[in-house]
DNA sequence: TTATATACTAACCTTTTTGTAAGTATGAGT
DNA sequence: ACTCATACTTACAAAAAGGTTAGTATATAA
């Protein structure tokens, strides 16, 4: 409730800060059945460019919500895992996703 | 889970289009407390432009997640108020501040 | 030697979002 | 007549976000 104050950096801007944007909730959502390579993770949103695919990785990883595995290999074989910070992400998009639905009137 | 296919138009983007953005929710959660004049807003909220807040104000009476009262008095009067629709965002808003608190540690 | 597969980079552009600064309207009080 | 208070508008500018296209690297297989 009134537990948070809107403050230069307040727990809301600081969620907003890590996972706002367009793509990034997507990305993170997608990794919560398992680890994705690129090609993957392009598959299950067909439509993010993969310049922004890319971007929002390093953006996450840098943020240490998401890993990023590098086997080496040539052809290159790079994986993308949720962290345990990212895990924390889950019940965010949960709440979206009640908040979309209660919006539509779909449930409740 | 896999109960959120990501498409054109899922819950997750539902939201983002909603209540996405640097403002939107900082707003919906100062109405939580009650009903509040533009320059109440303008206080509790203090870097955000007066051209923003009226933006955010319009475009979030346009989806009727806040309600605009009119008292049609001089100096003018008008009051915001959050709908049912806009309180069904309040879980979404502790959503955040758990993971953001989460993500600095400041709870398990 | 040539093609393949994959992750990634770089240059450039367009669109969207956000910010700044100035101005409008008007009844009440002086 | 003049000022005040308040919500709002407008024109413009800056910044951030997002998109497109072409290219790089390289072990392996044909």
């Amino acid at each position: 409730m009134s537990s948070i104050h809107i403050t230069a950096r307040c727990p809301i801007r600081t969620t907003l800060e890590l996972v706002g944007g367009k793509w990034k909730l997507l990305i993170l959502f997608q990794l919560f059945n398992g680890p994705l390579r690129l090609t993957g993770l392009k598959k299950s949103i067909p439509d993010i460019s993969e310049k922004m695919l890319i971007q929002e990785l390093k953006t996450l990883a840098d943020s240490e919500l998401v890993s990023r595995k590098n086997f080496g290999e040539v052809p290159p074989r790079v994986e993308y895992t949720l962290t345990e910070k990212g895990k924390a992400a889950m019940p965010l998009i949960e709440a979206m996703r009640d908040f979309a639905l209660r919006y539509e009137r779909k449930m409740e």
